[in-house]
DNA sequence: TTGCGGTGAACAAACGATTGCCCTATGTTA
DNA sequence: TAACATAGGGCAATCGTTTGTTCACCGCAA
């Protein structure tokens, strides 16, 4: 239905080629201001659009990213994907999302539909450590950005925050509210932010000279549901711990729900303290203290060096960290108002 | 990178058809096993899969839909596009996804992009009343589908919920329990879903013989800050409402912001009924009533819809309204207790 | 020997755009 | 008047597949 060059090149009496100059405003064109009036008018009467998808294959570019993510659902990836599309559009872009649901199967399937595909780049944000898929993209020499997650530590294209600095905040504020037991809903082994925030959280203990209890330690994994099993699990010790600290906002909130099956009154009887400042978070009640990460920025930063790795050619593993900010809402503090703690929001000097 | 036919003709010292028709499959293909086994070798061993831009422009199909929506940080479409994937991604599709903010010209720029790639349909659930960008996809021949909100009644492919029956719903059961003034937090008149939950609205009223009080109808829009400026306003009244039917439980989630601002408790001092179900609702305390619609099907419906439209040629109007279903939780009743009501969920007779 | 049928593959024309190069008038200069 | 520059476009290859058609060869029967 739509037009196409050739048909358009016998209404105006020339060669296709010669409309197609004047549609891509070919500088270096010579032509009669008859002629090009004549063409252009045709043009804007039919509305022509080049064929996308013969300019792909001529001009080896589809001008389509491509987002890998657990969940969509998830307000994280949600807000992040925003992100991304704010920093595509711009510049001619549009962004194909693929849901894998952490199933590696399924990132793979995708990941090879998108090859196949040609999309310019890939933002993947479900990669585990040691990913193979990771592994692939560079073999295939595909632009990508990793985003939250890395799969092997100062490797590739790379937007997160400082996990480890972020759970150790999170944890050092519920030692300095005179916390001694202090949980964690932990992530899979498994992912980059599981391990490292983890990690923030026993070295904060340590600081402390707090002995970690391994017991109060129980993985959740990152979303709800997990976040509520761990916490009943922790809640029905003979010592169950008085704060908590979530590996995720989703994962706090499925232990809201479980403090308060078992009739516990937050912060009072427990303390709450989650990662990555949702808007959930903030509409909570109690609202839930938490450690702020840009998740906006994570999303329109990878686009942007995306975009610059694609556009130069230079598949550098340039690397962005945020500094990350406790935020302390109703769910670790007697006081309904919010705060924000630590250092103002910057990008770390790893840039 | 990647290699084509034409390399593996070569290693194989083949013509690039023979390889093309054993990759393949083609059914009449006569070829020597020998010939045939050397060719299936290579292409295991190179991995090879056809570069689908190629594919897309010879076989005038691009396997990608495209999902056009106000905002996917919004649950509500964030649980349909998982649907749409759902029932995309089993048939080889992929998903296009474009957040329009509900500004038709972003809408506008985002089909006329989508066009020029050549999607093989379109799902629109960010459209308006009269919508001209409807009107374009019809007379484009783009196999398309709505979603939640019409353009023009009866006319385009259709999947959603019965609006008027669900408003009707919900403001019934705030009658039941004795409100009189009864305020609504409303959508835009430019949108189905704002015009059809007003009109049941009222017509729940007319039929209790309540004299409907244009003061207590604002117009909040369909997200949590319109909703909260509008609930605020609603309570500044002489006489504010002592329930409230919002338009949406984004808008309604605004609405417990503003109760909240002003001391209220829900459901004692203001009972508040939303519409959609999203995940949220059964989250926030006192857990938001509201009107459940298959949010996730309305996605995995369009989708069989649209996927039929495409694979078939006939572009029919094809309907599926679903009849909703009224979840009564603490916002709008003493007893914490999550009950159903109403009619089961099924299709209607629409379909 | 001629003709025929069947095998096993090659040929070539699309799909719609882009772009380096070539060609033909016409006017200009030596 | 011959050589040449320039303006104004046309030609054709190319991107990587798909698919209808053709072709060469071989064995066999008439």
């Amino acid at each position: 239905m739509p037009v196409t060059l050739k048909e358009l090149a016998a209404r105006a009496q020339v060669h296709p080629s010669t409309v197609s100059r004047v549609a891509n405003n070919d500088p270096g064109l010579r032509i009669a201001a008859t002629t090009r009036t004549r063409i252009e008018a045709l043009l804007r009467e039919t509305e022509y659009r080049p064929n996308g998808v013969a300019r792909g294959l001529k001009l080896r570019q589809t001008l389509v990213l491509a987002v890998v993510i657990p969940d969509i659902t998830n307000p994280f990836f949600a807000a992040m994907f925003r992100g991304i599309e704010d920093g595509a559009t711009p510049r001619g872009y549009q962004v194909l999302l693929c849901n894998t649901d952490g199933i590696p199967e399924r990132q793979r399937a995708h990941l090879h539909s998108l090859a196949a595909r040609r999309v310019d780049g890939v933002i993947l944000a479900s990669t585990f450590l040691k990913d193979p898929a990771v592994r692939w993209l560079r073999h295939q020499r595909t632009p990508y950005v990793l985003v939250n997650r890395f799969s092997e530590d100062g490797v590739d294209p790379f937007v997160g925050s400082d996990d480890v600095m972020g759970a150790t905040l999170a944890t050092q504020h519920l030692i300095g509210l005179g916390h001694v037991r202090i949980g964690h809903l932990a992530g899979q082994p498994t992912v980059s932010t599981g391990v490292l925030r983890r990690k923030g959280y026993l070295s904060a203990l340590a600081e402390a000279e707090i002995l970690a209890d391994p017991a109060l330690i129980v993985e959740s994994g990152f979303v709800e549901e997990g976040g509520a099993q761990a916490m009943d699990s922790l809640l029905s010790l003979n010592h169950p711990p008085t704060a908590v600290f979530a590996v995720t906002d989703m994962a706090a909130v499925g232990a809201y729900g479980a403090a308060r099956k078992h009739g516990l009154h937050i912060p009072d009887d427990l303390a709450i303290v989650g990662y990555n400042d949702i808007p959930l978070a903030g509409r909570l009640i109690p609202g839930l203290s938490t450690v702020h990460v840009p998740i906006h920025e994570f999303g329109s930063v990878a686009a942007r060096i995306l975009l610059e790795q694609i556009e130069t050619g230079v598949l550098t593993p340039r690397r962005v960290v945020f500094a990350p900010q406790l935020v302390v809402r109703g769910s670790s503090h007697a006081g309904a108002d919010e705060q924000l703690v630590g250092r103002s929001a910057q990008r770390s000097p790893a840039e």
